[in-house]
DNA sequence: TACATATTTCAAGAATCATTGAAATGAAAG
DNA sequence: CTTTCATTTCAATGATTCTTGAAATATGTA
C-alpha cells in the first residue's frame, strides 16, 4: 500500500463515530446489522450516521448488503488489517519493539 | 487507550507529509534528524514541515531535542504500537484474521 | 395505488485542517 | 552587537470535513 493511500484510510478511521461503527459491528459478529440499528447504537441521526457508514464502505472498512427494506452492514478485517500491515513493514521496516507490541499475546 | 484519542492520533497520520516525516525518521535511525533535513527530504518548506513536525510530536509520534541551531527530531515507536494495540484489541477484539496480518512473519 | 418503513442524498452552514509567505524567535559566529 | 543560520509563529486564504434537517429514493404492505 502506497502511503496516499493509507494517509486517505487513516482520515476514515480519524473519527469517533466511525470507531464506535466498527467496534458494533466487530461485536455483532459475521450477522452484520442494519444502519438504522447502528445509529441507533452509536447515538447518531440517520443521515449522520449514513454519512459516515458510506465513508467506511468506500474505504474498504464495511460490506453492505440489502435485506428487505434495510442495508445490513459487516465489517471486512482486510483493510484494517492492511492499514497495520502498512505500519508496521512499510512505515516503520518492521522494527521489533513494534511487531512486539501486536504478536501473538493471549493468542 | 479510548476511541476518541485514538480518532485524534489516526487523525494525524492522516496526510502522506507526516507519513513521509516518519517514513524519514524510521529510515535514518536513533540518530534522528534536523527539521531542515527532514524539510529537504520530503519537499516541504520550512514553515510547511513544521506544521506537521509540531502535529507528529504534540501527538507523541516523535521527540525533539535542540541541538545547537538545529532541531533534532527522532521517531517514537511508541505511539504508534498503542494504535495498533487500539486496533487489534479494543476495535477488533483480537480477531484471529488480523492478528495473522501482523504476527512474527520475518521475524 | 396509497401508505409506511428504511436509508440515502442534498444544500447550507459550521468547524477543522493545510498552505503560503512574511515576520519573529533562538542560537552561534564574526 | 550585528549578522547569519535554523526554525517557528502568525495571519490570511483556501480546501476539506462534519452536522443538520428536509427532500428524495427504495422496498414492502394494505
Amino acid at each position: 500500500m502506497i502511503a496516499e493511500e493509507a494517509a486517505v484510510l487513516f482520515g476514515v478511521l480519524s473519527n469517533a463515530d466511525r470507531l464506535s461503527v466498527i467496534r458494533a459491528l466487530v461485536e455483532v459478529g459475521p450477522d452484520g446489522m442494519s444502519a438504522g440499528d447502528i445509529a441507533r447504537q452509536i447515538g447518531a441521526s440517520p443521515s449522520r450516521a449514513s454519512f459516515h457508514l458510506n465513508a467506511l464502505s468506500e474505504a474498504g472498512f464495511l460490506t453492505k448488503e440489502r435485506q428487505s427494506r434495510s442495508q445490513n452492514y459487516r465489517i471486512d478485517f482486510n483493510k484494517i488489517g492492511q492499514l497495520i500491515t502498512f505500519l508496521m513493514d512499510d512505515c516503520c521496516k518492521g522494527n521489533a519493539e513494534l511487531r512486539n507490541c501486536c504478536s501473538m499475546r493471549a493468542g
